[in-house]
DNA sequence: CTGAAAGCGCTAACAG
DNA sequence: CTGTTAGCGCTTTCAG
């Protein structure tokens, strides 16, 4: 493995020069670059990322945790999604992105700040996380430059970015409204999610203001799973044959709520109209095809990503990026006041 | 943030009793090790993993690679999965992972080993490269472990992971043949990849097993992009309307096939019977649902892993591991013959 | 059982 | 424009 030192030696400079003519210094003369350049070329010389880490005290590399990717999870390609996108500014900024995965019981054992200094990582982003998770708290206390996806934590060295999950949530629910519903449930995911609470929040906006009355007894948790999902939309339309409508805090959920549909032999949408919440590509290959709120994932991965690297490069205005939804009706609703 | 010099301070003891202390050497007093334990939590120590790697020679780091991981390709989440897999077994054996994704252009800016040296990664898993991608001959040059998914070539440093492609595409095959199919066609992906040319040859062997003659002109290319092959085959049904029976390199591919015979207005399985290739979770969302060859991507991406750890740590008997595969019956295919 | 010293490959004052 | 020197945080001989 050839070093600067072997350059040095062959070039007969010193390491110094061979340092700075490689990282583009103009203090060098461009014969002693060109030359330098050439040798290293021929030695098929490559640096040393750990060894400039070490003494720059910077390492270029952002770490993603995630939590609970595991094989299940593969189901909602929500987390790939995200990945991708910031996987994508990642290298244009040419950076090196380092996966770490973790679920709640391994943040027990090794905590956050551990986890990005060992491996030298300049800012992380968080993807996944539970309102409760361990991790959460520690982001705060740390002073590690980090990014959380759909998580609204903002301090110095934290940011976030998210979509409007109150306004999404709205117009979903507006849409039923608008479609002659008035016994409209909403299937949520779990208290440990701030979008549910938010989408939550929506679904209860989008009633108040038409003035239909919010029953508690119409909203449960699904815990975005299907199965959940079905069981509950199974209990729920059984007891409330009144409901023709749901709203799904995800389109995963929608899937089990369709499928608790079938069961019961309620048509879709003839008896029963459904919105998710996501835009899987799932959601446009079901039958019938699901009307959804749709939100960018790549874009969520791929702005993280970019509010990180700003605030590393200390190039930031703000710490907050929102960004927008989008209501996509497919099949799954349908006007039952014409 | 503090280091074993800070340790080593507080302790009274030398930087160098404090590494052993730390790395769980025999030779040093019980009671040291305790006080330097507590010290070190204490003061809330985290090994520089960048100092360690450069003294020691390596990352406990792995690089996977893959290419053509865009905003396009999350559609058929293979990728998704095989990273899954790989992260599981990584983070059991305590590595870390690094993800560069590449592209046939990129290749040419940055070579591999110039990559996998930069980061000091101890060894690499490429994931779907091309056949006559750049970095597949430096991968066979250089003496950098590396494990291939889905491309057999084997040396001292590098091995790879499979599935039998070739049986595979002979189960589809077969068992359309038992449906009672004679005019099977045969939509492939393209000729720079290796599964291609293995599920080509299955396909071949199925038939002539079968006593059946291969038509050249009954397989084309679908690019292994869902448009792709709906253009193909559009022009392949319209061409051969005897045919009465696709098998589809991919399922992504198969569901573009199942467009076409929509727009032709083909029934499945009536009049066209399909077989996939991946089984994909879309496969069993669609209308109908896709008769497959499953693959287990999870596995690919753990075994790969799992069999590049054993390489790196000399544990290691065969550089080769092939994996199953195993025909799922669905509803587009069906017995012609009953 | 413990410490001193050297060095991994690189960058960054500082001095010429 | 170039070289000398020091040091990033860690492990590892080699001596005690």
């Amino acid at each position: 493995m050839t070093t600067i030192k072997d350059i040095a030696k062959k070039a007969n400079v010193s390491v110094t020069t061979v340092s700075r003519a490689l990282n583009g210094y103009s203090d060098v003369n461009e014969k002693t670059r060109q030359k330098i350049i050439e040798i290293a070329k021929e030695l098929n010389y490559s640096p040393n990322t750990l060894a400039r880490g070490l003494v720059m005290k910077k390492s270029k590399t952002l770490g993603m945790l995630v939590s609970g990717m595991n094989r299940a999870s593969t189901k909602d390609n929500f987390t790939f999604e995200v990945l991708s996108g910031v996987n994508e500014l990642v290298s244009e900024k040419d950076y090196d992105l380092v996966l770490f995965s973790t679920t709640t019981t391994k943040q027990r054992e090794k905590t956050y700040s551990q986890l990005c200094r060992e491996r030298r990582v300049d800012g992380a982003i968080l993807q996944g996380m539970k309102i409760d998770d361990p991790y959460l708290k520690e982001v705060i206390e740390s002073d590690i430059p980090c990014v959380l996806v759909d998580i609204p934590i903002e301090s110095d060295s934290v940011g976030y970015v998210t979509t409007d999950n109150v306004l999404g949530a709205k117009k979903a629910v507006q849409h039923l409204i608008e479609s002659g519903h008035k016994n409209i449930a909403m299937i949520n995911g779990h208290d440990q999610a701030y979008v549910s609470i938010k989408r939550l929040e929506g679904y209860r906006q989008a009633l108040e203001e038409a003035g239909l009355e919010y029953k508690e007894e119409y909203v449960v948790n699904g815990e975005f799973t299907e199965a959940t999902a079905e069981t509950e939309a199974m209990e729920l339309l059984q007891k409330h044959p009144e409901i023709t409508a749901i709203f799904s805090a995800s389109d995963l959920m929608a899937l089990g709520i369709m499928k608790a549909a079938r069961t019961l032999n309620i048509r879709i949408p003839e008896d029963l109209s459904i919105v998710g919440y996501d835009n899987i590509l799932l959601s446009s290959y079901t039958t019938p095809a699901l009307t959804t709120i749709a939100q960018d994932k790549f874009q969520l991965g791929y702005r993280a990503a970019e509010l990180l690297i700003n605030m590393l490069e200390g190039t930031v205005d703000s710490h907050v990026c929102i960004l927008k939804t989008e209501l996509i009706i497919r099949e799954t609703t349908t006007n039952r006041s014409s």
